[in-house]
DNA sequence: CACGCACATTTTTTT
DNA sequence: AATGTGCGTG
């Protein structure tokens, strides 16, 4: 492995603190890489060097090729995402965390409980902001190190009233946790950092651990985990790699300003740059750098390539998104039977919704792909239903399982549900919980006999899993009317479970990193096509990328017009959309539709970051020639 | 109290 | 598209 002089001079730099600024494409991965491998020649042992980053795919990825680098001693340094590092920790020390057998709840499972008790306290038709809503005020303030009352005070234009009452819907939701031994995602990282901070002896013992904690997209990082890698700083060395203009994140509570006030923050903290770009061509990135260009904000950034090429991006305007995505499809086609691989191709969309008719198109013409972001396997109702009796056997105290499960049977609805749900807060055992259920629902005796039949094989997952589906079969395919379409799903979550040790760490993985419903069944020897959200594809790159709905309304997103920081962060998901294009990029676009159209009518000034690029930097009109040419493999030798 | 129908609602981005 | 919600019926 080579490296550049920039790469080099961070991968064996000795400063405690370093913050690597890197543009996209300049090599952030193979640096980090690159530095854990350093780490190890030089006599560190790797199971003290840790490497933090925002995905479980770029966690995957880090895995990998640390393994290609320096074989199998690279298994065991510690690699995972944020919320993994602080599970793994908690785990290993349950009573110092006051963490044993919680269930994670997902997204969905927060709404839920917080919609439960929004229902009870406040009342019917009120404006109050609805669970979701709430939801985000809550986390994003926690995750910002501030109080909701602090946060609703300063962000919103609550009433005095309404922030009362939001506080106390808080506090019920706080106790609801407590009580079915729930921890949702931000109270992974609050209980961690929170333990960490306040008990000296606890953070020693875990801190001590490691040596060396590398941080991949530092500029992802909000100010909740800061304090993580505050508490490790004063144990270990901290190599972070971040960008400013990739910082996509801020509605997570993430604060791109936090590379640059790294050396602020730690004595004798160094910044390094790295500079050159061995992703993209110059074409690609002069729009790149237009765009930023285009910013209030400075960041001070062209991005230079080494490659060589000089093939302009190619931009196309259509009537509908429909033709966008027929266009798309064929395009695609044409240019894997001009040789190229399926996988040579990844489809960039702002939202998984506007993903939907390019999905068709990519369907219709039997074209393999797979869809990343948007709903997760885990999200889809069946799934669900299936995991409710996976979740009461691994947590009896998990109330919304519960509902969820019962409710399935006929005959039984949500008051009698909800009744025996409040029933389990206390339950000390699975055995217990089942004893009162065979007591309750004497007359549903199925209801009883699947779980003990899925309790009995707790310890192994797969069977688990096919044990809970076989006995709910007859049950859902009375109430879902394309139950065939639906079991597949089922055999998915079988054979991903076969892969886990128990049931409790397969439900916590898929809770933390969801896997896509539409993960390709096989891939052939080409690949798949990607289809992909912009924010899940930070990190990866293809030969060929199509960024489509590049337009008003999707680059910056509706949600954010009018808002100066969120309209600058729209540019740079746009940033990060058009920098993932190694040979070829195109953008496309076509007038809002449907949704947007509605929501637009009557108001003319959209900004829209697209409009206004410089013709020369582009080709226009219809169809490309195929250009690409199999790259030889790597372009840094 | 359960259930079925009709209707509304949702549509950022992720751990 | 696919859930969730409200209301009338049994």
């Amino acid at each position: 492995m080579e490296y550049n002089e920039e790469q080099w001079a961070a991968i064996t730099a000795d400063q405690r603190y370093l913050m690597v600024l890197a543009g996209a494409g300049t090599g952030k991965t193979r640096t980090i890489i690159g530095r854990a491998a350093h780490l190890i020649e030089s006599g560190v042992d790797p199971k003290r060097i840790a490497v933090v980053s925002f995905t479980r795919r770029a966690a995957a990825e880090i895995t990998e090729r640390l393994r290609h680098a320096v074989g199998d001693r690279g298994r065991r340094v510690v690699t995972g995402t944020f919320h993994h590092l602080c599970l793994r920790n908690m785990r290993a020390r349950p009573r110092a965390f006051g963490f044993d057998g919680m269930t994670i709840l997902d997204r969905d499972d927060q709404v839920q409980l917080l919609r439960l008790i929004r229902s009870r306290l406040v009342e019917k038709n009120s404006k109050f902001p609805q669970a979701a809503e709430l939801l985000n005020y809550l986390s994003y303030a926690r995750n910002t190190n501030q109080s909701p009352r602090e946060y609703l005070i300063k962000f919103t234009d609550m009433s005095e009233q309404w922030v009362d009452l939001a506080e106390q819907v808080f506090q019920a939701y706080k106790q609801r946790k407590q009580a079915g031994g729930y921890l949702d995602y931000d109270d992974i990282l609050h209980r961690f950092a929170e333990v960490l901070r306040a008990d000296e002896r606890v953070r020693e013992m875990v801190c001590r651990e490691l040596d060396h904690l590398l941080v991949d997209e530092m500029q992802d990082t909000n100010p909740l985990q800061w304090l993580i890698l505050e508490s490790y700083a004063q144990h270990a060395s901290l190599f972070c790699v971040g960008d400013d203009a990739q910082s996509i994140y801020a509605f997570r509570g993430a604060d791109f300003q936090n590379v640059h006030s790294f050396e602020k923050r730690l004595p004798g903290a160094r910044t390094l740059k790295l500079t050159l770009n061995y992703r993209s061509t110059q074409p690609i990135l002069d729009v790149a750098n237009w765009l930023l260009d285009a910013s209030p904000l400075p960041y001070r950034k062209r991005l230079r390539a080494v490659r060589p090429g000089n093939v302009k991006p190619r931009f196309l305007q259509f009537d509908s998104d429909l033709d966008q995505a027929e266009w798309v499809a064929k395009a695609i086609q044409n240019r894997r039977q001009g040789g190229a691989k399926w996988s040579d191709h990844m489809i960039l969309c702002r939202t998984a919704w506007t993903a939907r008719p390019m999905e068709a198109a990519l369907i219709e013409r039997n074209i393999p792909y797979r869809f990343i972001g948007g709903l997760g396997l885990l999200q889809v109702a069946h799934v669900r239903d299936v995991l409710s009796a996976i979740r009461i056997v691994v947590n009896p105290r998990d109330e919304l399982a519960w509902m969820r499960y019962l409710t399935l049977f006929p005959g039984i609805g949500d008051v009698t549900a909800g009744r025996f749900a409040g029933k389990v807060e206390n339950v000390e055992s699975v055995e217990q919980s089942l004893e009162m259920v065979s007591q309750d629902f004497a007359k549903h005796s199925h209801v009883h006999a699947i779980l003990v039949r899925v309790a009995k094989k707790a310890a192994r997952p797969a069977q688990a899993i096919r044990t809970a589906v076989k006995g709910l079969e007859s049950t859902l395919e009375a109430s879902y009317d394309d139950w065939e379409r639906r079991t597949k799903d089922l055999d998915l979550l079988e054979r991903l479970a076969a892969k886990h040790e128990s049931l409790r760490e397969f439900l916590e993985t898929y809770t933390l990193d969801p896997v896509s419903v539409a993960e390709p069944e096989e891939e052939d020897d080409d690949g798949v096509v990607t289809l992909i959200t912009v924010h899940s594809a930070k990190g990866t790159e293809s030969p060929v990328c199509f960024v489509i709905s590049a337009q008003a309304g999707s680059y910056p997103h509706s949600r954010s017009v009018g808002d100066r920081d969120a309209e600058e962060e729209e540019r740079r998901v746009l940033y990060v959309a058009l920098t993932r294009a190694r040979d070829e990029l195109y953008i496309t676009r076509h007038p809002p539709s449907g949704f947007n159209q509605g929501y637009w009518r009557g108001m003319m000034s959209t900004p829209d970051f697209v409009e206004d690029m410089p013709l020369h930097l582009v080709d226009y009109g219809e169809f490309a020639t195929p250009i690409y040419q199999p790259s030889e493999d790597d372009v840094i030798r």
